[in-house]
DNA sequence: GATGAATGAGCCTTCATTCAT
DNA sequence: GATGAATGAAGGCTCATTCAT
């Protein structure tokens, strides 16, 4: 099975490719794998082997399964920074469509992915007894959260309301955190639609005039 | 200090305990081992040392690592599952009270330990791609969310509101969960008050008449 | 034949022995491997199967490998020293039979066998890069060399030579290393005695009214 | 330090060089890296890298490592026995001339440099068990014995000496031996000046008419 | 019950060797 | 000639498990 899925990925199987082109492939194969087998089973033969190579070539190119790890979280990061600074960037500049944007890029299709999730899953598992990283993990991403605690209390004062606006991108953070580690730890998870649906029911409850459960109003 | 620690706790470490205290001697000390070393490292050398007991000991008594895991989880998911419903239990049986009750005795200082936390987080990590770790979490505790949800639904009724009662528990719990999360992977936790008081702020989102950032109104 | 040697040496092989036994015997066994194998290509499972054991004991009994080969050079060294200071203490304790007893002790069939040797050729090749290794060399035994230099000086003074007693003594030790390295690296190795005869030949050079080939006068 | 050096060595590296020439460069680095690193520390890469070469052309031109390391030994080997066959030629004919230039051959600063030494002991430390490396150390050299042992004998005949001439050769073979040794292995080596002189204070006790501590009388 | 020596499967890592470019 | 990616065998090390005492 695994066999077959690999030929099925990488039909022509180039013999030699760029430096930088293995190691992403690498990359992947390791958030796959993770997802798979959880953080604690991983082995790097079972990156080799789900990426079709010789497990040798993990250490050529990595050094360490630390490393690799390592690695993998941090293309995880940028990947995830990027989606949220590229909405936000795309979106109307107004408080409001950029909450929003904020907010729904976390169910963006092209990383709100099964394995993704479940990589994220796994690194946090360990977080939490390995600074680097805890350092990683989104509830540390310092310009994330002063944006978000910025746009909560802009909308307060457009909105008047007076709940403090860091305990509201608190809720609105650990809300989408918690629909993600949903959709991979429930027996019977419900789809991403539900979860962005159920963070923008909490939005609505902070700022009624503003927002429904499906987005802006 | 981990040495003074154990010595501390285990004084002259008597020879002999009854079957049931060795056990839960050593599944205190597995979660402790699990808070320190994380899921992938702990090992069964790891739990006896902290124990102050003999490798093969832990053997003698579970069997097999697994088996010692499985029931430490077990063992921290009863008593999760007592602290709430007999908190709830203890409250006055109105709605709003029974709500404040389950709310609340996530924070309870008994069980809101650091330790504790750690070692939540360490088989959440893991539940992805456990299938018995998953039963055990919290998320699909039918009973909890089945009476979460009715309560929601029944608060609804009282205040005229009329969120999807199921979103409204599903964000309840996820940012109950979440900043539990936040206590063990921000590298400046905030303390369990201000966790507590994050839950009644959403809450009081939902039900500004029933409560506020401290509880009932 | 290993196999048969292994049950030749540990006959009926206890199943379990004290630390202190196990730990020697397998200092034992790795004396016995790098006089075989050498030291570029001595395994941990050459030496554990050279005991009859799993070689998982190794690493229980000493943690790595390049501890078991630093405690093996030191239990070398240090039945080298007793070898010496034994000798010496036996022996009259006027100059001319203690330095016979100090020439003498290098060729004491119980330490100057051929596996001894070959391991002492092991250790001494890889020396210069590892300082740890280096410290242990017989060369650096300072006492060693003090005292040698002193029995040449006074000996020059009884027999009214004046060559330079420093150098003296170090012709004498290289002589005795290299008569040693000759047993060990020469196609068609000469005999103990003989390797013996010539150094005392070398000191009946610098003191003829001293010694002979065979020792004092 | 080492990456300057290597940058200095081969300054723009020049893309093809003659089949000897390259060679010789990896031998010479071969040897560097064995002084380093020592035997068994030694591989391919460190040898290419000090080259400031492709870990590919190695092998290229010496197919295995195994080969890499025997012609290496055969390489120091040759040089030093054109090195003591041309300072006998240069040397007057008669016995004493001869063996003071055949003695003095060993301290020639051409190739009793820090490295060949290293790497003449990394050899030797695996000599005991490889035959190829054996057959190469130079107590193996059979017409540098057979020249030494005769020109002994002539010595002694024209001294009227009658010291066997077979250990008197020995003794001033493991003697130089030992003092190379010693500039290797020694905490605080000495210098080859003090080590060439030690030589002849032996050559002196055997020879007190001919030899003085620096050479002929 | 309790201990700790002993085992061996499995993992990470190193590295000689091969080979496409 | 030369490069460096790729392979895979082999070694060190960890650790769950077993078992004699």
């Amino acid at each position: 099975m695994t066999e077959s899925k690999q030929k099925a990925e990488a039909p022509p199987a180039p013999r030699k490719l760029s430096r930088e082109a293995r190691r992403q492939q690498l990359i992947e194969s390791t958030i796959e794998t993770l997802a798979v087998r959880g953080f604690a089973r991983t082995t790097l033969t079972d990156v080799a082997k789900h990426a079709g190579l010789s497990h040798g070539l993990v250490n050529f190119h990595f050094e360490t399964k630390d490393k690799l790890l390592t690695e993998t979280l941090l293309y995880l990061a940028e990947e995830y920074r990027l989606n949220w600074t590229t909405a936000m960037a795309a979106a109307k500049p107004d408080v409001s469509h950029q909450l929003e944007a904020m907010l729904k890029a976390d169910f963006n299709p092209a990383i709100c992915t099964a394995s993704r999730l479940s990589a994220w899953c796994a690194f946090w598992g360990e977080a939490q007894c390995r600074p680097m990283y805890q350092d990683q993990c989104g509830s540390n991403d310092a310009a994330y959260n002063a944006l978000l605690e910025s746009l909560c209390a802009q909308l307060n004062e457009e909105t008047g309301r007076c709940a403090n606006p860091e305990r509201v991108a608190r809720v609105l953070r650990v809300t989408t955190e918690g629909v993600w580690l949903d959709m991979m730890t429930m027996n019977t998870p419900y789809i991403r639609e539900e979860a962005q649906r159920t963070v923008f029911t909490c939005a609505a409850a902070f700022y009624p005039d503003t927002f429904t459960e499906d987005g802006l109003k």
